[in-house]
RNA sequence: GUCCCCUUCGUCUAGUGGUUAGGACACCGGGUUUUCAUCUCGGCAACAGGGGUUCGAAUCCCCUAGGGGACGCCA
């Protein structure tokens, strides 16, 4: 049987961590079995669902090159089966009609807290036979019975089907809701293994006995623990959830983005850094944790210089571009420019913003100490002396430097310290060999001459 | 409140009855050095607590505590 997994994200908000690690580890555990990974909008609320949304989740997934092998399934497409299918439940005793009003719920509900009990469903009209008189709703009865399953990744799981009630199945006006739905399309589209987030455990209850009530075939389960903030609560827009896009706009890598959320629960021996097919190769989710971890941004900026440094400037340059950085091609020696400064940044932004120091020339202070008479003096004799003349490389350029500053018994810092100002009106930029050769003989006179004057 | 899940350095984790409890990030210090960074070397730092089981427990069991989740005519 090949594997199937899908990543059912509901179309009423952006595509979080959370969720891109869902959907990595879905793909991931489909591909280390040559199996498929799909994708399927639980767009069922018609108030919450959006468009808007469903196009910024395939644009994050796109990203992250999580594509579903199949076209999406859009689960509002399917009501008709699935009210068929909840009917069909009626019919054979396994749904009952409900006629309790909303107030009486509330009132039921309300008592049950201030008895300390867990609020739910009595079942009390579980034995009503009612039929559907337009207001009723459909729920599911419950077995009285415990539901066993064997989760991929948390072992065991055995509840008492006493802790869950018989939840509706078909809203009053006739729609089928969650549970029902995600049941039925898991069926429908054989999903072999259902691979979600913890939150879905009672879910997956519910869904296991419908699966069962239905005569269908039961999916394997595998429940991911949650990705807590930094602050060790769920992750909210509050602290640090952000839309996958925003990584993307703030000049992560996907690789490097992908790369860290894997690493979130999942570990290969003491390895840090995955390409793609490696972790084709060695997913398992048999290896991942059971228990919760916390978002960090610190080991994902590491992870995103380490891409950064890996990456070929060239494709740095178009990543950059991309995300609307208007960095010129054509200007001078702009890949060796970008060799040079994605060494230390942490993100495409900080090239972009180091890269500001090659673009304009620097406004001097003159009152700065490094634009002192003794520094003039000292950048002037650089000036006249220094052969501009020669067109050449990084590496003769730095050994020459060196060259005029043993020949002039200078101290490196005595030339240095004036010399990055005059050429950046910085203190911490690029090593002065580089910054001479990628700004080039002509530019780098006028700097200095600017600064001198 | 009830039920479920979880608990190794600050963080991500390795570890499946016998290890000086390992690695990575961060932090601190040394070195290279031309500033920041990179690179390199080193340091700090953990088995939540309590009971068992066992010759021996981070590893198995129980209890407690703490954290998270679920409890909708939302998904």
């Amino acid at each position: 049987m090949t594997e199937r997994t899908r990543f059912a994200p509901s179309p009423t908000g952006h595509l979080h961590i959370g969720g891109a690690r869902t959907a990595l580890f879905s793909w991931l555990f489909a591909k280390s079995k040559g199996g498929q990974f799909l994708l399927r909008f639980e767009d069922t609320d018609t108030e919450r669902s959006k468009d808007e949304f469903k196009d910024s989740i395939l644009k994050s997934l796109e990203w992250l090159n999580l594509n579903p092998d199949e076209e999406p399934v859009h689960q509002s497409r399917n009501l008709e089966r699935h009210k068929f299918l909840a009917l069909s439940l009626f019919e054979k005793g396994a749904a009952y009609y409900c006629d309790c009003s909303i107030e009486e719920l509330e009132e039921l509900r309300a008592t049950q807290i201030k008895n300390k009990q867990k609020p739910m469903y009595d079942g009390r009209s579980r034995e009503k036979n009612l039929e559907y008189e337009g207001k009723n709703v459909l729920r599911y009865k419950m077995p009285k019975a415990s539901t066993s399953f064997e989760d991929l990744i948390l072992g065991d799981i055995t509840v008492d089907n006493r802790e869950l009630d018989d939840f509706i199945i078909l809203r009053a006006d006739g729609t089928p809701t969650y549970n029902f739905c995600a049941a039925v399309d898991d069926l429908d589209m054989k999903i072999s293994t259902v691979i979600r987030g913890d939150d879905h455990l009672t879910n997956t209850i519910k869904q296991l006995n419908i699966i069962k009530s239905l005569e269908g075939n039961l999916p394997n389960y595998a429940h991911l623990p949650m990705v807590l903030s930094e602050s060790g609560k769920r992750l909210s827009k509050r602290d640090g959830a952000l839309d996958i896009m925003d990584y993307k706009s703030e000049g992560y890598l996907s690789g490097a983005l992908l790369n860290y959320i894997v690493r979130l629960g999942w570990a290969k021996d003491e390895v840090e850094k995955f390409t793609m097919n490696e972790l084709i190769d060695f997913f398992d989710l048999s290896d991942v944790n059971s228990s919760p971890s916390k978002f960090s941004l610190q080991l994902l900026d590491w992870y995103n210089n380490e891409y950064l440094k890996e990456m070929d400037s060239s494709t740095l340059l178009k990543l950059l571009n991309e995300i609307g950085s208007n960095i010129n091609e054509n200007f001078k020696n702009i890949l060796g420019i970008i060799d040079v400064l994605k060494v230390g940044a942490k993100s495409l932004k900080e090239i972009e913003e180091s890269f500001d120091m090659f673009l304009k020339s620097p406004s001097i202070d003159k009152s700065d100490s490094l634009a002192s008479e003794e520094n003039k003096k000292i950048i002037k004799d650089f000036f006249d002396n220094f052969d501009f003349s020669k067109d050449e490389n990084l590496e003769s350029t730095s050994q020459r430097l060196k060259d005029y500053i043993n020949y002039n018994d200078l101290k490196f810092p005595q030339l240095g310290k004036p010399l990055r100002y005059a050429l950046t009106g910085r203190t911490n930029a690029p090593g002065l060999g580089e910054l001479l050769y990628l700004l080039g003989n002509e530019e780098s006179r006028k700097r200095i001459k600017n600064y001198l004057e």
